[in-house]
DNA sequence: CTGAAAGCGCTTACAG
DNA sequence: CTGAAAGCGCTTACAG
């Protein structure tokens, strides 16, 4: 690969002529340019992105920082960042954390917080111009400082302490969206499947799902309601919870699909068909939720639209644009299949 | 963040023995080389990613050209991939194509070359030291030249008209295991749902059934065979005309989960029950299969270790040694679930 | 053991 | 319209 100086030699003309021409500087004489760039053709000559990056202190990278690679979130959530990113021709460098298996099901401790940070050292010794960082779920990030030397935005997650731009997921009005749903249906007497307790996901919908059975003058019964992992075998559990604790209820709404799979395991062991002798709903929609039997309804999370979004907001802050205290939530969609009945 | 030499000056000696300092040349005094040590803690210095690289001509940064990030299974290849790296002290640089948004179902056409070799320049472009390429499915790559000024490597995907090293699954094998098992299971007349004609990992397969029937000394029938694309809706039309041949089998082995999950639509619409009137097996080992019901006999992928061992040869390559010819097909593992029933 | 100097491949004022 | 020169932040012989 052939350097700027050898072009330039080449064609008989300075190197700064040469990188004016590369540049789009209009005061060249066209034959002069047409000459370049007919060489730059037959040499195949393209800049070095190194060199130009050292000259300019711009790398036009973004460093993306992302939790955990194989959490069902993440791939969308980065298509959407580098679908964006590309068409602004930004480049991005890549670090996974592996959160889930470093840290299992607690992941966000004091040790996971140099994790992060060592991470962000080494993009800033990369010299990226910006960082994203992927949650893998949503939880108070904490760990940025305010003074970081570039531009950060939160995707999936957000950071209560300070102005980082945050992206994330409008989770109360997802619930309230599936209850109403749920009521809509013709169930009063909607049992929740929550996931752990203090999990900001959870409470937020949990807080949906209140208001809609309020505003339907609907009471909530505080024993049709149980918490758990978001796990399948948490779910089974969590279900048969429920059944121990009350028979009293026409519909399950699990918070995430994989507990209503779980969900699902119990209710077939006790003879119980879901979508026919009790609703399910889920949240996530996830591969599988297509697969069960029956096919399940529930939320479509916009991880898309949140990694595009986040990138955007990334790119107007380098472009100086100020986003503090931008703290936006995204909404899902209810995705309706086949286990929710209804009841007459 | 402060440059070497700023560095320099506050310890009062010269950039070149700060430098030396941080690359561990050991021709410095304990007492110069505590003082800078000190003097990098307090404020806090970090190198240049980009001067070094510059400078050193090597960038330690990989390129990871993806054909398409929501394929199943990239992100286990690319988890493979990043920790290899991570653990050498590389960087990746990530660019996605979008394979099949872009091109559909006929993805691997002329004008994708272009798509991936502009990647490839880019790639280039940036100076990283080599080049994964991820394909989403196996085909013959074709594309890359055999004189790329860096070394690359294909994962999930090999090149046959040149000398670069790929790893891949061992389709063959693997077809020869299930069919072993199904075989073991007592049934003896097979049905193949195969994915789309031509495609490589459909006949890989196909030939390794061929051969665990014949060893067996069972023949195969041509009307048990039926080809079609690699969805959902596809296995069910696929099944479908299975039945309309024949109804002499027993079992049904189709070429990847998807059009299992079709077949098992299918069934029970004819009434009939997976895992109990008829054998399914499937082949990826997504998500899914565990979900359907019954919970799917399939063979899982070894993506994280094709991963690995794509990052590895790179870096081996990278240190000079030879990888000619180097087209490594690694073994798949069955996962016997419930949908492959005994027949006495 | 330490430092002066060249140079990696560019961009950017600035002079002409 | 064109070019000489400085400099981005490092590393690497080389001299002392």
């Amino acid at each position: 690969m052939i350097t700027l100086k050898e072009l330039a030699s080449r064609c008989n003309v300075s190197i700064a002529t040469v990188s004016n021409i590369l540049n789009g500087k209009t005061n060249v004489s066209e034959a002069t340019k047409q000459k370049v760039l007919q060489t730059i053709k037959e040499t195949g000559y393209r800049p070095s992105y190194i060199a130009r990056s050292l000259r300019a202190s711009k790398t036009k990278t973004i460093g993306l920082i992302i939790d955990e690679l194989s959490a069902f979130s993440s791939p969308a959530l980065i298509e959407g960042v580098l679908t964006y990113l590309e068409s602004k021709n930004y480049k991005a460098i890549i670090e996974t954390l592996r959160l889930y298996s470093k840290f299992g099901n607690q992941p966000y401790t004091e040790e996971y917080k140099n994790v992060v940070m060592t991470s962000v050292n080494e993009m800033l010794s990369i010299k990226v111009d910006g960082i994203i960082y992927i949650a893998a779920h949503a939880h108070d990030v904490e760990y940025f400082p305010p003074d970081l030397p570039v531009p950060i935005v939160i995707s999936y997650a957000y950071q209560s302490n300070n102005k980082i731009p945050a992206l994330r997921i409008d989770d109360e009005t997802a619930g309230y969206d599936m209850t109403k749903y749920l009521i809509s249906k013709g169930h009063k007497k909607i049992a929740i499947i929550a996931g752990e307790e203090q999990d900001l996901h959870g409470h937020d919908r949990l807080v949906g799902f209140e208001r809609a059975m309020k505003e339907a003058g609907l009471s909530v019964d505080k024993n049709l309601l149980v918490a758990g992992r978001w796990s399948r075998g948490n779910g089974y559990l969590a279900c048969k919870e429920l059944f121990e604790k009350s028979q009293d209820f026409t519909a399950i709404f699990c918070f995430n699909d994989l507990m209503a799979a779980g969900c699902y395991d119990y209710l077939y062991e006790i003879g119980k068909v879901p979508g026919k002798d009790i609703a399910v709903a889920g949240f996530d929609n996830r591969d599988i939720a297509d697969f069960l039997t029956p096919p399940l309804t529930t939320m479509a999370i916009p991880l898309y639209e949140i990694g595009g979004a986040a990138a955007y907001i990334l790119l107007q802050k380098l472009n100086g644009v100020e986003f503090e205290n931008h703290d936006e939530r995204l909404p899902c969609r209810l995705i309706e299949r086949k286990s929710v009945c209804e009841i007459k």
